[in-house]
DNA sequence: GGCGTTCTTGACCGCGCGGTCAAGTGATCC
DNA sequence: GGATCACTTGACCGCGCGGTCAAGAACGCC
């Protein structure tokens, strides 16, 4: 399905995309038909056929896009940070930021991670997004900033809550972006710094 | 569909819904037929539609069944510590306990969470776990070993992390349920006391 | 204007879905 | 043994799904 497509084709090719996202989003994946899509757009169903090979390669697609551009969104807020520690909530508040303002999007991310057809393009993503985050931590261990545990378990503690706090508060409670983020980066430094009582 | 059920029947209920639970934990919810689920029993299909009312009664009913059990482990974890903190720490390592077991299960809540027409059920148990946890916090703070900040946000904090180490780390790497705890534990301990830096 | 390419249409296909139901089987109680 | 109730069967129904395709429309280029 790798068309040649003209600038009329490639934005008829994002207007399903991003159409489909909302619907999906809304009604579930498997509830959606493209039947439902492309009579949405007021097109034909030939048109989906014509960008797309089928329904599950729509998704697919999705599902990199989003992807690549939540990293895209991770590493320029990092950018030259040279702090470890720093990078890290940088990293927590992009992460946060864009939650905010794709939640079309996580729900859909929430929903593949459920089925065994599109786990693995998931996995993937997730697995370099953590890469990422364990490198900085693994610079603030060195640098005795950060609790001596496994980098890959606190990384993903840190993704953990991010991601939680973002959708629980920021797309369920409508709450501000920045106190959400506020609150995660407080918990997150605090988990990954330590200071175990007793 | 609040049938009069014998002891037989009972049986049969059961052993729909816990056949139902591993297909559609492999399969996901949608793609699993209801044909599939009765042929895989080699029952009639009749039987299903005996002690269901429909597919998705069937779902919401383990929906329902898992958020209860889950609590129930709780509570009983919990049972009369006096220790807030510490209240907070059997929690966290029963509910990873319980996930651990009940892998089929929290794949469908996950699922669940995506589906407008299955939010709502799984909201209020979710609102239910928060609120517990919550009062465990409150404690903490005015006992001054917990940071004085929102007790909801701190808790949804904690369920997001045991949740998410919980499910990467016991249910795709296969870790040791004692060791992903106690570091769900140890994360969590330490973004609920505090220690900010700078 | 002519021609190749890109794009669009919508009727159509076969299939398998969720759900129904008339008929029948087995236990239990009197 | 007959009545009652709990349970089971599987053929059947209508529908809407994902996907196809022959026929054209619109565009770009000479």
């Amino acid at each position: 399905m790798n068309r040649r497509l003209t600038q009329r084709g490639r934005e008829r090719r994002q207007q399903l995309m991003s159409y489909a996202i909302t619907r999906f989003a809304e009604n579930g994946y498997h509830p959606t038909s493209v039947a439902e899509i492309v009579h949405g757009l007021g097109v034909g169903k030939g048109v989906f056929y014509w960008y797309f090979a089928s329904k599950e390669e729509l998704f697919l697609e999705i599902l990199r896009d989003a992807q690549r551009q939540l990293r895209r969104r991770q590493e320029a807020a990092i950018a030259d940070e040279p702090d470890p520690v720093r990078r890290i909530e940088l990293g927590i508040r992009a992460s946060i930021a864009w939650i905010d303002e794709n939640r079309d999007v996580v729900k859909l991310l929430q929903f593949a991670a459920t089925e065994e057809r599109f786990a693995p393009v998931l996995r993937r993503g997730q697995d370099v997004a953590v890469a990422d985050t364990a490198r900085h931590v693994k610079e603030g261990i060195v640098e005795g900033r950060i609790r001596d545990l496994d980098p890959f378990v606190l990384s993903h503690a840190v993704l953990g809550v991010a991601g939680h706090l973002a959708r629980e508060f920021v797309h369920e409670r409508s709450q501000s972006v920045d106190d959400v983020a506020e609150a995660a980066v407080a918990f997150c430094l605090g988990g990954l710094m330590g200071s175990p009582p007793d």
